[in-house]
Order: C-alpha cells, then sequence, then structure tokens
DNA sequence: GGGCCCGCAGGG
DNA sequence: CCCTGCGGGCCC
C-alpha cells in the first residue's frame, strides 16, 4: 500500500512506499517529514479530505507498568513496589499475546533528585510549548537553574527547578527542558458522567482543526453538559497554555474520556503511562491483541497477522487477506480500487439504461464519489453545525420567540435556527405536514414570488430532482400538496384542499407563521435585508392554490399577510425601534471562527448616532456601585450607537454560560456570574470565582445583584424568559 | 459570477 | 432509518 502526498500548491508531489495497515501515523509523519523536509503538516496539507478514509490501526499502549506486572509473569524489575502475594496472586497468566507491552520489561528505578515534585524516570505529562496540548512524556532529568528577572517577574537570582523530559510517542524531538508547571503527574482518573460540573478545569481530547476528530490532549474548562435522549454532550473552552488563548464553546466528543488534572507531588510509584491518546479503536473487541475479530482485522479470518497481505475494501473498509479471498489473489491487485465480494457489483446488477438506480449504499451515490476533486469541503459556514439550540419554545411552537424582537438581523441561517426562528438549516418552510408551518424564510429561491412588504406570494417546495447530492436545483416536475406544503396549507383558516388549494374564510385567524427575509430575495424584493437574515414578524395565510409556474411545473403557490403588532422593520417605526434596541447584524457564530469575529465585521465605520440611555437607565446604572468600573468601560462605547448594547452583552457575559448574566452575583473580586452558573461550581466543591479562581470561601454568601439585573432587564427586554 | 455539492437539521 | 432542503464556501 502506498500514498500519495501533495503540497497545497501542487509544485510537489512524493510517494510514500511501504505503508501497511499498521504503519503508525507517527511513522508516516516522519516518512513525509523525510520526503518533504518539513514537518509538522496538517490533514489539510496531506489533502486528506472530508470523509476521506485514513484507515489507522492503533498500536497497543505500552500498559501501565503495574498492570503488566498484574498479566505477567515476566516481571523483573518492579518488585519493588509490589508484595510477594500480589506477584503470586498473578501467576498462570498466559504471557503469549503481550504484543503491547513494547519489549522493555525493566521498569526504571526512580531516582530521587532531592528537590522538585517529579523523580528521574518517572512517567507524566508534559505539555508543548507551541500548541497547548499535553503529552505523554518521562522525566529524563532534574535539574536546577537560576531564574532571570524578565520571567513571570521573578526575583533576579531565584533558583528554578527545570525538568529535562522525553515525549514518549516523538523520540525525534529529543530532549526538552520545562519549568514546573508545564510538568504534571501522568493523569490516571478518568470522571464519570455525573462527576463533570460546569466550571471544572479537566483534561479533554480535541482537535481545534477538526472538532469532530480525535485529537490532543488539552486542558479545558466545562462550560456546559447535556443530556440528551441518545448522546451525552459536553462544551467546554479549551486552554491553549501560556498565550492566554483559548477556544470557547468547544463540544467535547470524547466525554468517556474526561481526565481529571493531577495535582504536583499526587503522583505514586513511576506513574502510569496510559492508553489515554487513542482509546480503543475498535469498538467490537475493545482492541483485545486476544480477540480474533473480522472488524478491526482480517473480515474473513479475524486474524490479525500478515497486515501487509490485507487488502482494504474501498466501500466497507473491512480488511481482506489476500488468500482468505475466494479465489485467493496472489499479488496485490494493480487498480487504485479494490471492492471486496460484498460490495462489489457484479455483472448482474448493474443498472441498465432507463433503469432506476439501486439505492444500496448512500456513499456511492454522492457526487464526490465519482468525482475527483479536490476540494476542501465541511469548511466554513455552509457546513456547521450548530453549538446551542433554542430552549425557550419548543420546536412546533408557534408566534413570536420571545426575546427575538422583530427586525433582528443574523448574518447566517444557522444562527437563525440557533435562536429558535426558523430552525431547518436550509429548508424554506419549516412545519409538520399533519400540524401547520412553523415559520419560512423569503430568499428569491423562486422567482415567481412577488413581495410587497405586507404582502407576499411563496412557492412550495418539491418538483426539483435533487440527485448529486443537492439541496436545489430546476423544478423537473410537479409539486405535490405534502410534507411542508402540506404544513403551510395547514396554517390557512380553511379546510384543506389538496387539488384545489383554499382561501381562509378570517385569514386572521389561520396559525401565525414567522416571516424571515434573507439578503438573497434582494433581487426580487426590496424588502429584504441588504445583508443576513432578518425575522420581520408573524403573516398568515390568506390562500393557497396550484399553478403551473414559470418552469411550466405546477407548483403550490401561497399568499401571506403581516399580522403583527411590532412595526415591520422598513417602516419609519420599526427603524425606530431596531435603533432603540440596538438590533444590529449577528455575525458571531457560537463556534470559533476567526474569519467572522465581530471585530472585521464592520470595516467601514461609520458615523451612528450615540445610544441615548433614558433617565431611569441612567439611575439603574448608577445604582450598580459594585460594578462602576465596568459600566464606565461600557458607557465609553456609547459612542457606537446600537452596539453599545453589544458592549454591554460582553462586559457582562457570565464567564460559565456565555450569555449576558441572570440573577447576577457580583463577586468580591469584581467578577458578574449567574447564581445558578456559580452554585452549580459550589455544588461540584469547586468555591472559587469562576472568572478568576479567586477563593470565595465555601460559606460563600450569594446575593444577587438586583440593581445589575433591573439595567440589564431594560436593556435586553426579554433576555430571562427561559433562564430560570 | 455561476456551478458544484458538502454537513446539518428536521420531518416522516 | 431515509428523505428533503430558498446555505454557502470553494473552484473554475
Amino acid at each position: 500500500m502506498w500514498i500519495q502526498v501533495r503540497t497545497m500548491d501542487g509544485k510537489e508531489t512524493h510517494r510514500v512506499d511501504s505503508l501497511s495497515k499498521l504503519t503508525k501515523v507517527d511513522e508516516l509523519r516522519v516518512k513525509i517529514a523525510e520526503l518533504f523536509s518539513i514537518q509538522n503538516h496538517t490533514l489539510f496539507d496531506y489533502n486528506v479530505g472530508l470523509n476521506d478514509i485514513v484507515q489507522l490501526l492503533v498500536r497497543q499502549a505500552p500498559l501501565p507498568k503495574d498492570k503488566e506486572a498484574e498479566l505477567s509473569d515476566s516481571d523483573s524489575g518492579c518488585g519493588s513496589a509490589q508484595s510477594e502475594s500480589d506477584k503470586s496472586s498473578t501467576h498462570g497468566e498466559s504471557d503469549g499475546q503481550s504484543a503491547g507491552t513494547s519489549g522493555q520489561t525493566d521498569t526504571p528505578d526512580l531516582i530521587d533528585p532531592g528537590f522538585g515534585f517529579y523523580k528521574i524516570n518517572e512517567f507524566v505529562d508534559a505539555r508543548d510549548l507551541n500548541m497547548g496540548a499535553w503529552f505523554e512524556a518521562q522525566i529524563i532529568n532534574v535539574t536546577k537553574t537560576t531564574k532571570s528577572s524578565d520571567e513571570d517577574g521573578g526575583t533576579d537570582g531565584e533558583e528554578e527547578i527545570i525538568y529535562h523530559v522525553k515525549y514518549e510517542d516523538y523520540p525525534e524531538n529529543g530532549m526538552v527542558q520545562l519549568r514546573g508547571k508545564d510538568v504534571r503527574p501522568r493523569a490516571r482518573t478518568v470522571y464519570q458522567w455525573h462527576q463533570l460540573e460546569q466550571g471544572m478545569i479537566v483534561m479533554v481530547n480535541y482537535n481545534p482543526d477538526e472538532p469532530k476528530e480525535r485529537g490532543y490532549w488539552y486542558d479545558a474548562e466545562i462550560q456546559r453538559k447535556r443530556e440528551k435522549r441518545t448522546q451525552r454532550e459536553v462544551y467546554g473552552k479549551i486552554l491553549l497554555g501560556d498565550a492566554g488563548d483559548s477556544l470557547n464553546d468547544c463540544r467535547i466528543m470524547f466525554v468517556t474520556e474526561i481526565y481529571k488534572i493531577e495535582e504536583p507531588g499526587s503522583s505514586e510509584g513511576p506513574g502510569a503511562s496510559s492508553d489515554r491518546s487513542n482509546g480503543p479503536e475498535c469498538k467490537v473487541c475493545k482492541d483485545d491483541p486476544k480477540k480474533n475479530c473480522r472488524i478491526c482485522n482480517c473480515h474473513v479470518c479475524g486474524v490479525k497477522q500478515d497486515p501487509d497481505k490485507q487488502l482494504l475494501c474501498d466501500e466497507c473498509d473491512m480488511a481482506f487477506h489476500t488468500y482468505c479471498l475466494n479465489p485467493p489473489l496472489t499479488t496485490i491487485p494493480e487498480d487504485e480500487d479494490w471492492y471486496c465480494p460484498e460490495c462489489r457489483n457484479d455483472a448482474s446488477e448493474v443498472v441498465l439504461a432507463g433503469e432506476k438506480l439501486k439505492e444500496s449504499k448512500k456513499k456511492a451515490k454522492m457526487a464526490s464519489a465519482s468525482s475527483s476533486s479536490q476540494r476542501d469541503w465541511g469548511k466554513g459556514m455552509a457546513c456547521v453545525g450548530r453549538t446551542k439550540q433554542c430552549t425557550i419554545v419548543p420546536s412546533n411552537h408557534y408566534g413570536p420567540v420571545p426575546g427575538v424582537p422583530v427586525g433582528t438581523l443574523w448574518k447566517f441561517r444557522v444562527q437563525v435556527s440557533e435562536s429558535g426562528i426558523h430552525r431547518p438549516h436550509v429548508a424554506g418552510i419549516h412545519g409538520r405536514s399533519n400540524d401547520g408551518a412553523y415559520s419560512l424564510v423569503l430568499a428569491g429561491g423562486y422567482e415567481d414570488d412577488v413581495d410587497d412588504g405586507n404582502e407576499f406570494t411563496y412557492t412550495g417546495s418539491g418538483g426539483r430532482d435533487l440527485s448529486g447530492n443537492k439541496r436545489t436545483a430546476e423544478q423537473s416536475c410537479d409539486q405535490k400538496l405534502t410534507n411542508m406544503n402540506r404544513a403551510l396549507a395547514l396554517n390557512c383558516n380553511a379546510a384543506v384542499n389538496e387539488k384545489e388549494g383554499a382561501e381562509a374564510k378570517d385569514w386572521k385567524a389561520g396559525k401565525p407563521v414567522r416571516v424571515v427575509r434573507s439578503s438573497k430575495g434582494r433581487k426580487h424584493s426590496k424588502f429584504c435585508p441588504e445583508d443576513g437574515n432578518r425575522y420581520d414578524g408573524i403573516y398568515k395565510v390568506v390562500k393557497y392554490w396550484p399553478e403551473k409556474g414559470k418552469s411550466g411545473f405546477l407548483v403550490w403557490r401561497y399568499l401571506l399577510k403581516r399580522n403583527d403588532d411590532e412595526p415591520a422593520p422598513w417602516t419609519r417605526d420599526g427603524k425606530e425601534r431596531i435603533k432603540k434596541l440596538g438590533l444590529s447584524m449577528q455575525v458571531k457564530s457560537a463556534r470559533f471562527h476567526p474569519k467572522y469575529s465581530p471585530a472585521k465585521s464592520t470595516p467601514k465605520k461609520m458615523k451612528v448616532e450615540a445610544y441615548k440611555l433614558s433617565k431611569e437607565q441612567k439611575a439603574l446604572i448608577k445604582d450598580d456601585e459594585l460594578n462602576k468600573k465596568l459600566w464606565d468601560e461600557a458607557m465609553a462605547s456609547l459612542n457606537l450607537g446600537p452596539r453599545f448594547i453589544n458592549k454591554v452583552e460582553e462586559v457582562f457575559l457570565c464567564i460559565c454560560c456565555q450569555e449576558v448574566v441572570y440573577q447576577p452575583i457580583t463577586t468580591e473580586c469584581q467578577h458578574n456570574v449567574c447564581r445558578e452558573c456559580l452554585q452549580r461550581s459550589f455544588k461540584a466543591e469547586v468555591y472559587t470565582c469562576p472568572a478568576c479562581r479567586h477563593d470565595l470561601g465555601k460559606n460563600y454568601q450569594m446575593t444577587v445583584n438586583k440593581s445589575l439585573q433591573a439595567i440589564l432587564t431594560q436593556l435586553f427586554p426579554g433576555y430571562s424568559s427561559g433562564r430560570c
């Protein structure tokens, strides 16, 4: 097996030969580094695209030395830590399969240098100072040095202990010298789900580049956890170390591998070397080397041996010994692709012209399966997932969402989804065919539609050929009054009629539809926003009917009319209200996405009318004496006009839940945290300020800052709904 | 600027 | 599970 590696600019291409299923990523890294004489590439550089299959077989991690002793009776070096009876109790265990124990049976003796927290030869975790992640390492030497005054402001001449470590998986890095704060006892305690609490600092596996994939081990502060019917979710702030950088609200994919951070001096014995880097790759056999596994080994015989004679099926990813095939293969096939007997399409399955395609495998149907496109899919806002979910109202809620005023503007559809105004990621109508439609988006997808603001026509969905994994296409057949089309019809105050449509007897009595106008609709409607997606309020379905669209195919059409007390955004009142509420384009995705950071979103400096605080608001701000400093900071942004509100939001953001503080506790260290968030922290027996770790004491009296709550409620009407 | 086609969310 | 879909980034 070989792979081809090309640089991004395409100038350099090398073939990496003699790889097998068992090639370690580290080995591959070294090979690539040699070929290109550079290091530290990303998957992107390797052209490993989304959905590309990179088969990794995980090397069995060296067993913890104490476990090794339990499992094998070839124990020789670590008897000192074990009693005689302990040893004898492990006799009888077969040593035949100790493939994972790296052949190095001697446990190094720990040498106490006489100072510092760690002994020579001890297994520890050590931080990589460039990326901030922690790696398994071993102490090779401990020395003392004299601190220079420019570091940490330490006094000149003070002694500092330097740990010389070797990263276990990166021997090519050689010896690295680290200070005490970048070394700690090897993590060995996995938290149980119920032990995880908001505010805890833990060690997690995270991949900043591919957040769904396995990555490196970082410290993280848990921001929230959630248990859904089928899955458990933990979100945290990834702490990148010295630079002080952090990534907020990152979904921790590996919730069963969240480690306790061990305190210096807590190690017992040599420190365990854990298998945490990889976890069991095979869910079936849990990487048990003794088991014959037809999933991670040969799919026919299940035996691990002869990895170089195992062919990987390009469809199902299973491995097959050449000699296990029927008939056996004597040579490795030349073809780029190889399919196992189960996946191979034989002649009888070939789809004849005009025949319906067999829908056997979804993957095979995807357009990318047949094209050789090298595009970098899966990045950007088209493909991001939601990072928060609106829980203020259920997904089948009719009418306005509390706290989201008419005129609210979002850059991306995913944000509209997060807000609860219009939940689908792409679809124009949100509804249920046996209930009704809750919301729709006007984005000019159908040119038959007309819009005069107060009234507009809308075209149903369907009638398009979406094969090729498309989301939209030419109209190519008639639409039916099913799915979302039927849902929207049910909003009309009339008995549903799937043939001719219907007209409401009393249109205002129909079910309310939240309407969002998108800038994409601007080519046809001047009521659409210049940019982004704007919530325009409640409309009702006056009537609906089938008609032949411009395409020549039948489409369902709807007439909707505005029925909302909140003024429409394009009216004088509406504009006034938008200004008053300080509504501005929300571009900040909860996901870390520097390209769309708010600072860059308004490059043009525009002179705006300063934000005007009412007398009452000014008084309330003055009342909040505890936060005088913060208010001074916020008030300095009054000249930003509506963006003053964003500033307030930023200044009074709760560090735990990342929302404007609710029922705020103003700590003695001058930070504001939601009462609930702080209580949660205390429940986890963390009695420090979540923002600065200042010790508040177990018996800290939590007093809600009523003045702050009052002014925040003024500035963010309805923000507290759903927060209690 | 237009075509391609991905993950994601939601319904059925 | 599978189907649907008035997004949106990347490539040409």
